[in-house]
RNA sequence: GGGCCGUUAGCUCAGCUGGUAGAGCAGGGGACUCUUAAUCCCAAGGUCGCAGGUUCGAUCCCUGCACGGCCCA
């Protein structure tokens, strides 16, 4: 039976490191222990040369026994840091233990696996073949903790609310249905946090965030995932503009900690340095030409513009494709587009001097949002009228509008301070800082159809 | 939902005007005591995505389907 165990294990960057300190064709007398997987070997006579991997890196392996091994066999090995007479840095084996035996053929160790479908389905196979691979999900971790880092030490509290919940809502979206039986109930997959999280702050936590995955139940794209990470985090005695400088100091601090404060992204060059550029919603499409407050004057607008507006059941509707086809694809560096118009935010409170203005922003880079916020709306009555607004929008046809949530209300008629509230999608910031161009890239294992069995395929 | 492209050995890829499939790597056997995409020799490896159709004959042409990619809605 093969070793169930290898301690005193060292990282093989570590071991490199010492190996470097050797002059070539000098073996120094310490030994190290390291493990990982063989992924090259060159046998010349007696001598066989292997290329071990573990996470931190790779170093040669010297063997002058024979060596019983296939690539992709995972080994420990002890041995004593050098060189070869080349010069490169090496562990001269004094002992090799085979910890875990390949039973499938390794992909090409030279091309790797370039099958986008494979690298998706057999992520494992990606990871272990790819140094690129495996560097991509690490920064994403870093993305993540980063993020963590910043709203802990913020004084923010990480909390968990329901994934399965009896009513689903704050964002326009499609639910996954699922159901109990204990309950004897349906469930929706939430579609976002922010109601529970905001029933928080009307219970006096002041300063919450979640970071976790929400699910929608729509389409595809190089954007968009059914299951997606989302940090939603709500602020008490703040409003949009104190969210707006915490939104681009969270996002600059985990760019900065992952070297990625300019980055290229689609083919775009992009620096995320704050502060942002600022645009207002209404400002945005008059430059485009393209803002009514009258629907069919918008309507004609955007017909004129060669939009196919026929699924436009209403002027919200209207706006929002107006802003989605011709505004959002266009901001490049990022920038926050805020005060928008209060029939597309039933969540956010107006402003001061436009009731039929609130104070939302967007975030958008590379043409793509990645963030959503707001002066979250914090009087009961006024938020169940925008839950009547969202009904008829639904009536209109807009099977996406928010469908209503009386304990919401409820908990909001219990009082909520004012509150800046703002939602990051992690997926889409890890894309816009690897560089990444479509988000299955930046999801260890992204959503993809069924895939019938295939003859050879393990059973 | 629509358009275009792709699917050939475990992996990476060739495959001409339709004549019955090839290489490199990996895996098997052998040579070689400083190689690093090591090299050299030998043998083996195929449901050409699936199902129909056209044809004397289909990896190749046609139709449908599946999965993936890109673009559009």
């Amino acid at each position: 039976m093969l070793p169930k165990r290898f301690p005193e294990r060292e990282e093989i960057a570590a071991v490199r490191a010492e190996a470097e300190k050797a002059e070539p064709g000098e073996s120094l007398d310490d030994e190290h222990r390291v493990a990982g997987r063989v992924m090259a070997r060159r046998e010349m006579g007696k001598l066989t040369f292997l290329d071990l991997v573990d996470r931190s890196g790779r170093i040669q392996l010297i063997a002058r026994d024979k060596v019983d091994l296939d690539l992709g066999d995972i080994v420990g090995v002890t041995g004593q840091p050098g060189r070869s007479k080349r010069g490169e840095p090496s562990l001269e084996v004094t002992e090799l233990e085979l910890l875990a035996k390949i039973r499938r053929p390794l992909p090409d160790t030279f091309h790797g696996v370039t099958d986008l479908e494979t690298r998706y389905r057999q992520r494992y196979l990606d990871l272990l073949m790819s140094e690129e691979s495996r560097a991509l999900a690490a920064t994403r971790t870093r993305i993540v903790q980063e993020t963590r880092a910043y709203l802990d030490g913020e004084g923010f509290l990480e909390v968990e609310t329901p994934i399965l919940q009896p009513r689903y809502g704050g964002g326009f979206a499609e639910p996954f249905v699922t159901h109990s039986n204990e309950l004897d109930a349906d469930l929706y997959l939430r579609i976002a946090d922010e109601l529970y999280l905001k029933r928080l702050i009307v219970g006096g936590l002041e300063k919450v965030y979640e970071l976790a995955k929400d699910f929608r139940n729509e389409s595809i794209s190089y954007k968009h995932s059914p299951e997606f990470t989302q940090v939603e985090w709500y602020e008490a005695y703040a409003d949009y503009r104190d969210t707006m400088e915490r939104t681009e100091a969270l996002v600059f601090r985990a760019a900065e900690v992952v070297g990625a404060t300019k980055v290229t992204f689609r083919g775009l060059d992009i620096d995320l340095s704050p502060p942002w550029q600022r645009v207002k919603f209404i400002e945005a499409l008059e430059s485009k030409g393209i803002w009514s407050r009258d629907e069919a004057e918008l309507r004609s607008k955007l017909q004129r513009a060669g939009v196919d507006t026929d699924r436009d059941r209403s002027w919200a509707q209207l706006a929002d494709h107006a802003y989605s086809h011709f505004v959002e694809p266009e901001l490049i560096q990022p920038t926050i587009v805020h005060d928008w118009p209060i029939e597309l935010s039933p969540f956010a409170r107006t402003t001061d001097d436009d009731e039929t203005i609130v104070e939302r922003f967007e975030c958008v880079v590379g043409g793509m949002e990645f963030a959503n916020a707001f002066s979250e709306l914090n009087d009961a009555e006024e938020q169940a009228q925008r839950f009547a607004m969202q009904e008829a929008e639904r009536e209109a046809g807009a099977e996406e509008s928010e469908p209503g949530d009386p304990d919401f209300v409820e908990a909001l008629s219990y009082g909520m301070p004012p509150t800046g509230g703002c939602g990051i999608g992690i997926d889409r910031l890890a894309m816009v800082l690897t560089g990444s161009d479509a988000i299955r890239d930046v999801i260890l294992f992204p959503a993809l159809r069924p895939r019938s069995a295939r003859p050879g395929d393990a059973v």
